[in-house]
DNA sequence: GTCTATACAGTGATAGAC
DNA sequence: GTCTATCACTGTATAGAC
């Protein structure tokens, strides 16, 4: 049996390895090995290596950010953007158990390689949170101060659930940034 | 002209190191290359290689926040202990300019070589933290969340900072989990 | 304790058969 | 599009001279 893929088949696949792996342990072996796919598929794929296929799942990943969340946060009703924020990242990070890939590249030289895409993937989400606030009836320097709160709080939440491998810490602190978010809100 | 270390010497140089490039990305040569030392000396002092290397870099770590913070926390005057955690954590990760090593171990497949020292790293920290708000007044499980989100909201702070390259965003957001934490002893 | 030389597996990458 | 073979290079690790 034979598996014949598109491009866009195989960046789901590379996104979870270089997640599990990051990106300097992130090895084109380990890519075959873990999916079946050659190195001369990977290069008809992604001619320009393993960058290459690295900024495609950032591209791939911020897509998703955007269309899920940043773009109904920026134009949907702001509680119920703001709910579904909270719905899609408890989903999309398993509850802890899957890392956030942008946030992960950050840490090391590896920011260098992506440093634009990074920086733009929080930045956006900052923002479109920001609005959603503003929207909501909370004033401007609340509202700055409230999203970056949530945005930085999910990632210091899937440092130390992962850590600590405790799913339920990474629940318990969405709730309470939640919480938070709601009471910027009222408060501002 | 040439230089003698001892292992203890050798420590922090690899604990930049390996903050900077991540394990992965932390290679022989690149040691070599930004301190001097020779494979030779490297396996003299370190013999079980890069893993021995990176073990001992992480309990020196480990050893520092317990004598600077930990231990503190645990014994000295609540309040104290608690002006003297954020100042150290300011100081330790320079604004958010050094990442947490332990922290970044973490989040990839790295965590499974550490992970019992990765783990304890963190459980001692919120542990010895709610000590401290406990003797502050604070009820026990309020003490218990607050711990825990001082100590997830300071990796938030480091990877987020990091990622905008904004240290100030470290420095507010040091600012604001001090205040909530100040907030926790009161009330409870 | 430090250096040089070296082993050999693994790295990203390329070329050509099919 | 996928595979195999192969490239030059770098990876960790070891041994022995000094």
């Amino acid at each position: 049996m034979k598996t014949v893929y598109e491009r866009a088949d195989v960046v789901p696949l590379l996104a979870e390895i270089f997640r599990e792996l990051g990106y300097e342990g992130t090895t084109l072996s380990r890519i075959t090995e873990r999916t079946g796919i050659g190195k001369g598929s990977l290069y008809h794929f992604f001619p320009g290596g393993k960058e290459e296929m690295a900024a495609a799942v950032l591209a791939d990943v911020d897509g998703w950010f955007e269309r899920a969340v940043y773009e109904p946060l920026r134009r949907d009703d702001a509680g119920a953007a703001i709910d579904a924020m909270w719905a899609n990242v408890i989903d999309y990070f398993r509850s802890g158990g899957r890392i956030c890939l942008v946030g992960a590249f950050a840490l090391d030289e590896t920011r260098q390689r992506f440093s634009p895409v990074i920086r733009d993937y929080f930045v956006r989400w900052i923002e479109a949170l920001r609005q959603a606030l503003v929207r909501a009836g909370c004033d401007e320097g609340a509202a700055r101060a409230a999203a970056e709160e949530a945005v930085s709080g999910i990632q210091g939440a899937l440092v130390l659930s992962r850590a600590l491998d405790d799913k339920d810490m990474f629940r318990r602190t969405m709730d309470r940034l939640a919480d938070r978010l709601a009471a910027a809100k009222l408060e501002g």
